[in-house]
DNA sequence: TTATGGGGAATCCCCCTCG
DNA sequence: CTATGGGGAATCCCCGAAC
């Protein structure tokens, strides 16, 4: 009787072999989902899928099928930086099923070599706690790249101890924790039955944290006017959820929807204000930008959305109303006029505003070629410069002499 | 050569003798000043006298005076409770001439038996740490009590201890992190030369500490519009540095510059939200009450401010006007309606399902053009043709129950 | 009730501005 | 540059609706 394994290998036999791969059938959720802190306690839902349906049932998770490959397996799934290369993360996978930061299950010809992760929480390790718990997962990295499933400890000399922990040190200094992404890793069962037969990893696209200021969900949660003159300049409030002054445009642009492949580059502008218009993270007090024909004759519908330029993500985007500029004068028209003479000694005030704008990115390098093996991990090339270098950015140099737009 | 205290006493001999005292000469400002985490370093500017000026010159401080006695005196600044009967703080003065949480300056004749104390920063104690805090302050003072100002450990039997903890976490328990007094306390030089004899301690108004959310100061920072009708129903959008959704108000009154003696209570309003029309503590969207008064025919310059009914705190005011109904009517009368027809097919079926929920009333929210000489007075009109009734319930449910007023 | 979600409080960090 | 101030990030706590 042949390995349950090579069996599987062979897919039945007489086609030719097939490497067994991993396919990631549903993505996580990119954004939405909120990392959470040892001190709030587990059970806060678990990281959707990308598909899932926000209100009511429709709920899907992470979901992975092992291709080529008919037999028992393992999958594990574990949290690795937002960029290649990629390397372990300080976050953890908690939940059911998990372990030392990551979660495993079992799938087999009875799940159709499906396996679903529901339930997977994401603990937000804090700051100060990055190093050590990098160091750590290094040193489980070794030890699996030894073939040591154990998950005991493994004897470490001085030197690869040191080493490892400058290596977590160096990680720690540059680690986002505002971005992970699932590394998905199967293990076939061997002859003696234990998962040892590894298949290449495959990592998702990446999961934000909604808590964090710089990659939360934008939205436009209410605005104090849905009309404005063609010509801009109309002062409009738009209350948010929140936002960075140095990092969000209002964008205003027009529905193309003649046709799904119009090729037509649709109108775009931008609102104007400056960092000091954004008001404590959940307001933007703009003036409306000018639509791009002044001569309209009937009012037209636009759209309204919040866009971050350091990632570009955009906001549901709200309806807006642009009027013609006849239909303006005819209401501040002379008649008008007359009339507010009379009270004019009781007016008086308004506002104004200016623009900015920022970005930032992230760079790394670690973890030999795409493959998730440890093995390289204490050579002796890490101190070379030579790569990636560039450092997270994000935050500092602010800017208010940019505006959004001048008009 | 008689003892300088009991001369001092004696005030010079021949009075009566007086009772020495000490007098609050210059309060500790009250709101304004934050208190500071251990970690924020110090040096974030002193607490404030109450007749500082807030922008140059003409900084106070809190200042006391030693009434009944000329001589050498040394007088000692510590926290007490909001609430009597005094117990000490756990929060710290810090800062120049400061120890254990205590502020001494001395003074003397060349001071004219005046104590000012500059440069005093309250330091905000954790939550974690109140009862360690509390126990050592207790102990300190039963040591003083006892009579030993030597600054060391006192022995306490193991009951004492006990004692002491369980007091200091009760006092914990209720302690409020966001409020302090100044308790000032005056030791009289003895024959030895030491400050021994104790003065009757004064307490100082209540501080709160800026930064608390219950606490902070009341401010308006911008309005959207400051200009509606008598009749009330007005939407405006308010943005405000933070407060709390079941603890705010917005007040409408109107000034009584008539004599400062007139005993007519003003007329006074408040403006119609419920808890979900504050947004993110910065923002508040509510609807402008009647004017008292209907039938006026020209405008009507009242005041506008936050008013936080817990503790009966309010901002600074805005001007807001009152626009007589004769005026509204004018303005989208007959001939106004006319024109609209003309446009009617951009709205309507249109509008409901494109509005998305920004504001129910599409019929007057076309003239939004900005009428030069009254700024966006009429521009803001989505809460008026349901006769004040509709609530702005922009894009997500609002909570349309409780409202602060429903007249 | 226990998952699931979300607002905001408590704590901490760091920037700008004004001498 | 420090003194003085202030915004907002990182961390933590807890409530109210949905099961």
């Amino acid at each position: 009787m042949a390995l349950p394994g090579m069996d599987a290998l062979q897919n039945g036999g007489g086609f030719p072999m097939q490497k067994p791969r991993l396919e990631i059938v549903e993505q996580p959720k990119a954004r939405g989902f909120r990392f959470r802190y040892d001190c709030e306690g587990q059970s806060h839902g678990g990281l959707p899928g990308e598909n899932s349906e926000k209100n009511r049932k429709q709920k899907t998770y992470p979901t992975v099928r092992l291709i080529g490959y008919r037999g028992r397996a393992r999958v594990m799934v574990s949290l690795v930086s937002e960029n290649d290369p990629p390397i372990p993360h300080a976050h953890s996978i908690v939940g059911k099923n998990t372990q030392d930061g990551r979660c495993t299950l079992e799938m087999g010809p009875e799940t159709e070599m499906y396996a679903q992760f529901p339930n997977m929480g994401i603990l937000h390790v804090t700051k100060k706690k990055v190093p050590e718990v990098l160091t750590r997962r290094l040193i489980d990295g070794l030890r699996v790249s030894r073939g040591d499933f154990s998950g005991g400890d493994i004897p470490l000399g001085h030197d690869e101890l040191d080493q490892i922990k400058s290596q977590a040190t160096q990680y720690a200094k540059t680690m986002n924790l505002s971005v992970v992404r699932l590394c998905f890793q199967a293990f076939l069962i061997d002859g003696q039955g234990k998962f040892t037969i590894p298949v290449d990893p495959v990592f998702s696209q990446k999961v934000y944290d909604s808590k964090a200021p710089s990659a939360g969900t934008l939205k436009i949660c209410r605005l104090d006017r849905t009309h404005g003159s063609v010509k801009g300049g109309d002062d409009v409030f738009l209350l948010c959820d929140k936002v960075q002054k140095n990092d969000i445009e209002v964008v205003f642009y027009e529905e193309r929807g003649d046709g799904s492949s119009n090729p037509v580059q649709p109108w775009t502008a931008k609102g104007r204000f400056g960092p000091n218009d954004v008001h404590h993270q959940y307001a933007v007090v703009f003036q409306t930008p000018p639509y791009y024909n002044l001569a309209v004759e009937r009012p037209v519908n636009v759209l309204v959305a919040l866009r971050r330029p350091s990632d570009n993500e955009m906001s549901e985007p709200k309806p807006f109303t642009y009027l013609p500029q006849e239909f303006d004068e005819e209401r501040i028209g002379a008649k008008r006029k007359k009339k507010l003479q009379h009270f004019s000694n009781f007016f008086g005030d308004g506002a104004a505003g200016f623009g900015g704008g920022m970005g930032g990115t992230l760079g790394r390098s670690f973890f030999g070629g795409g493959d998730m093996s440890f093995g390289n991990l204490l050579n002796k090339d890490n101190g070379g410069g030579g790569g990636g270098g560039t450092s997270y950015s994000g935050g500092a140099g602010g800017d208010t002499t940019m505006y959004n737009q001048l008009g």
